[in-house]
DNA sequence: CGGGTTACTGAACGATCGTTCGTTCAGATC
DNA sequence: GATCTGAACGAACGATCGTTCAGTAACCCG
């Protein structure tokens, strides 16, 4: 039913057998944000499990899949996490919280305009998921793979994250800057698009990442009739 | 990174030990499309997969698992089925098949203005992902899980419909009627909105069916710029 | 009434799953 | 130099995976 009426990267090109599995993303490597975990094995075991559980899911790859790609063996994996379950649950809560430090950091240098500070929450929202798509598939994904204690910690992250921006809105409306047609829906809809660039946006394709972030903001200022400029119209 | 910025379902709630696994949709039931598979075990085994397939994902569901809910033996499965792989593909391709038809019954009756063909198609598109919550999200989430060669018919009709879109967007644009800030990143916005009400939306909450649609057409119209009567301004 | 097709059972197959265990070994500490 | 610690190995655990297969009951068509 769905199409997301955008492409989709199922490899049927030149490959071998072609009997091979779709990849999720377009992007190749999946990269971790460089200071939210310490180098180590352990970190090496998470940027791998996120390439193949961005890829493959979570129920599709097994221990001894991510002991190869890391030249282990399956049982050393278990010097650094408790369970399998727990590394997808640390990507998880590593995900959101870099994820919600990007949308605060984004706030902390603007004035207290709804519209200046809607443009920075869009902006970082699509930055993040451009610049870690691995890490957006996951969170968004695989999160359903975990146990209710094991996602909670990135749950109460992502209620915080949710509270920022229906914040934001709630004021802008009641200042007379944005007018909405539906509340819910549209606060889903700026969310859906930074969502979904990790299936379609490419780093090194015509768009760069500001220009990602520049139409997706002027996007969201459009569906709230937002303008930017306090006294008329036009951007 | 991500936090889609909306609800999720983690089953916190009061239910037993609290180990569950959260639960993907907000819909309780499955629903496939009447008229797109004839009635008989084929069809059950379809629906429950479907329920399956869209909360637990493909890897994290067994062929006992869905034989012990069409209280069946795994082995009956396989009178309808080659492989589970090919149940998958089957709901993939219906999917597909529902949603490209909803796109071109919506076109024909439909003037060739390309604001009107714009409204009908993000209706439409919003309405079946409203509508099949389910299928959708197996559409497009599991839709990885498969071989090249299996998803191939369903990627088929992904194209053609993409094309649709692109095309109207393309004609809207060369008219002048409307005004984009970059086609490809417009285009992933205007399916990204349909493509994540499963996630959000509850047609048993304020918004209904039709106003959930009625919302879509006119964010999709704010970030065209478009505007409905033909002369002017403001809709 | 008899022969064939269809849908299903129940048992079993080899493979792979997540995980555990006893052991080894390098490096830090005393 | 003795002791301890943490990381990793290699083998193995029971469970579960997708799938196969011989047998059976029910049905249709002649």
């Amino acid at each position: 039913m769905p199409i997301p009426l955008t492409e989709t990267n199922v490899r049927s090109d030149n490959r071998a057998m072609s009997s091979l599995r779709a990849s999720r993303l377009r992007a190749a490597k999946a990269i971790l944000p460089p200071s939210s975990v310490p180098d180590g094995t352990r970190r090496r075991i998470l940027e791998v499990a996120l390439q193949f559980f961005a890829n493959e899911g979570f129920h599709g790859t097994s221990v001894r899949d991510l002991a190869k790609a890391l030249d282990l063996q399956p049982s050393a994996l278990y010097a650094h996490f408790p369970s399998k379950d727990h590394v997808l649950a640390e990507l998880v809560r590593v995900g959101h919280e870099v994820h919600a430090s990007a949308l605060r950091a984004a706030l902390i240098g603007v004035c207290d305009d709804p519209i200046e500070q809607i443009c920075a929450l869009v902006r970082a929202h699509a930055l993040v998921h451009a610049t870690y798509p691995h890490l957006a598939v996951v969170v968004n994904e695989e999160i359903y793979a975990l146990t209710a204690e094991l996602a909670a910690p990135a749950l109460a992250i992502r209620a915080q994250s949710m509270a920022l921006l229906h914040g934001v809105l709630e004021r802008g409306v009641a200042m007379g800057r944005f007018s909405l047609p539906d509340k819910a829906a549209t606060a889903a809809a700026l969310s859906a698009i930074g969502v979904r660039i990790p299936y379609w946006y490419e780093p090194s394709g015509a768009l760069s990442l500001d220009a990602l972030a520049d139409v997706h903001v002027e996007l969201s200022l459009r569906m709230l009739r937002a303008y930017r400029s306090p006294d008329g119209k036009k951007v």
